[in-house]
DNA sequence: GACCGTTCCGGAAGCGCTTACAGTGGCCCC
DNA sequence: GGGGCCACTGTAAGCGCTTCCGGAACGGTC
């Protein structure tokens, strides 16, 4: 007692003090087996003195399993992502798995990582533009159960995404209505999976309606600054659109701060429409389209629990409800639609 | 070839295709050691061949090391915990470590879930209000390198801050300068350390003016919801404050649409600050504290890799500075003092 | 009293790596 | 031509657990 041993005790030691073997100090910390009453209490008491506590790596190398999960996201940054990650580690931890998180965004070499990755855990999710199939098949192929979270389907995985095409219609739909013809889409289709298929909607909802999609999108990065400068650009640009659909929420606070500095009014010179309904969409009056991102992350980490305990059903698809949250910047509204 | 093994393959497979030793195999791999270059090319051809990739646990159990840290937070929901957790992800993986999250918020048992992660880390730091003092020094004292992060020191731990101190000052100096009086804070003192920090300078900066804080805080959650609650009842009661202090821009963005429902208007009826500057704030023109999250994120990964370094320097304590950042929320301002 | 089932426990074989240690040749040098 | 060094490789001892297998003790049954 009188040294503090820095080291930690091992299940050697608890045995040696209490006189058994180390099979029953095993057996009697997890009560997989018989052990007497009067012995197990006398393993406790030693646990308890020598401050034992087993090790994680010596117990995930007998059994075989790593007792966590992780999760691939492209950035962290932004409420979008964040959110999805916590609703994911919400269940994750539930069911008895730690989670390791693993953002790729603006790192050199992401494959490497999440091959990496996968060989810490017993499965993970790999969300939206983060590396490329392959990498996904390869690590499948492992044996590591994956499920793809707001991305397009890869062989045999289960995937989960939100339903950007309806979403992005009836957005179209209600933009139409308010009269508007000539329109911008901001934001790189090319950067996400998500906003391949907005943008890919978007033009055929336009198509549809016998209206000609812009020619090309204005190209920029998710974030605020970017939307700022290509907003600009775009606002300050000969014939002006009549509405700039963004890409996400963060774009298109972005361009609403454009519009401002332009001396332009929303919706009355330029209508800007988001998505995903971060925090902030509300308080800029934002009209955007609702993404469900604790539920995304939560179903992910279901079903990947599922596939970790051996499930061999059927391949999972689905595409969870989005919803259009009309606010002021899309145009005039006789009383308010959403809040 | 034929038929694809499950298994994946292990370090003797290797072996014993190329007619060498595991010890052999080990060392090709990790270059270690004196390798013929012939021979590595074959352990390397047989690797590539059988596909084989190194057990992690294996590795990390003959290297007693885990490569990993963690990083305890009472919840990942709002921007602010993101973006630390995001900076701290940042360096974390830079450094060649996993980063495992925990968020402990309305979790039952948070103690046993931190230690549990503390047996599968080289290292971890704890944020905020999670698990009592007395967890954590348990935790340190299994010999695993912890930093404090937003959290009153504990013994002998590196501990990062953010100047909550100086920032609750000038805000109340700020707020006086305007002629305010009669103030309310809102959010609960008692369930972070930050706050308690906060709300204790929002009273001595008062006292110090000559002025007398309020009786206690209006206490209520950190979102924008109880924000809201919390503020209608203060707002529709007697004896109106003329400014409210808010815990965090949550609960100050949620003060701000019960003004608005009430038909009060900011600032002229009600001031309202918030705290943490998160994206939202700028939009909905709320005065508030700046805190550099990624950066607190980000220190705390340094020092945590250094302790993990087996450095024995002196305890570190950092308390990054915060900024005062003027909006329209507080009161008319001849120009615009922050965008 | 032989037999059997139950309870309890120890021995030992892994799990898949890393690395200390001990060679074994080959080559160079005096 | 013997000694020494260097490049290279194998042996084996861990790392700290879990769990299979089998043995011992004990009580109850026919």
């Amino acid at each position: 007692m009188a040294v503090q041993d820095r080291r930690q005790a091992t299940i050697y030691e608890v045995a040696q003090r209490v006189g058994v073997s180390i099979a029953t100090v095993s057996r009697a910390l997890r009560g997989t087996d018989y052990v007497a009453p009067e012995t197990r209490r006398r393993v406790l008491a030693a646990v308890e003195e020598l401050q034992f506590r087993p090790s994680r790596l010596g117990q995930s190398l007998a059994e075989g399993r790593h007792a966590a999960n992780g999760i691939v996201f492209p950035d962290l940054s932004g409420p979008y992502y964040s959110e999805v990650v916590l609703g994911y580690e919400e269940v994750a931890a539930e069911l008895g798995n730690s989670v390791l998180i693993l953002a790729t965004h603006g790192r050199p070499d992401p494959a490497r990582k999440v091959l990496e990755l996968a060989r810490r855990v017993d499965g993970m999710v790999v969300m939206g533009r983060t590396v490329a199939d392959g990498i996904v098949a390869q690590v499948a192929e492992t044996g590591v159960p994956t499920v793809l979270l707001a991305r397009a389907a890869v062989g045999a995985l289960d995937t989960i995404t939100a339903d950007n095409d309806s979403g992005a219609r009836r957005l179209v739909e209600h933009l139409l209505g308010h009269g508007y013809r000539r329109f911008a889409y901001l934001g790189d289709p090319d950067t996400s999976p998500d906003v391949t298929d907005r943008y890919g909607a978007f033009r055929a909802a336009l198509a549809d309606a016998g209206h000609t999609p812009p020619r090309a999108p204005v190209r920029c990065a998710f974030d605020v600054d970017a939307g700022h400068r290509a907003a600009r650009r775009v606002l300050a640009g000969p014939s002006r659109p009549q509405a700039l659909v963004c890409a996400n929420d963060e774009v298109a606070l972005g361009a609403l701060a454009a519009a401002a500095e332009l001396g332009l009014t929303v919706p009355t010179d330029v209508a800007i429409t988001g998505w995903d309904d971060v925090m902030a969409a509300r308080y800029a009056g934002l009209t955007t389209v609702h993404q469900p991102m604790r539920k995304l992350g939560a179903t992910a980490a279901r079903w990947l629990h599922d596939r970790m305990a051996g499930s061999q059903d059927a391949v999972r698809r689905e595409v969870l409800p989005t919803r259009l949250v009309v606010r002021s910047s899309c145009g005039p509204h006789s009383a308010e639609t959403e809040v």
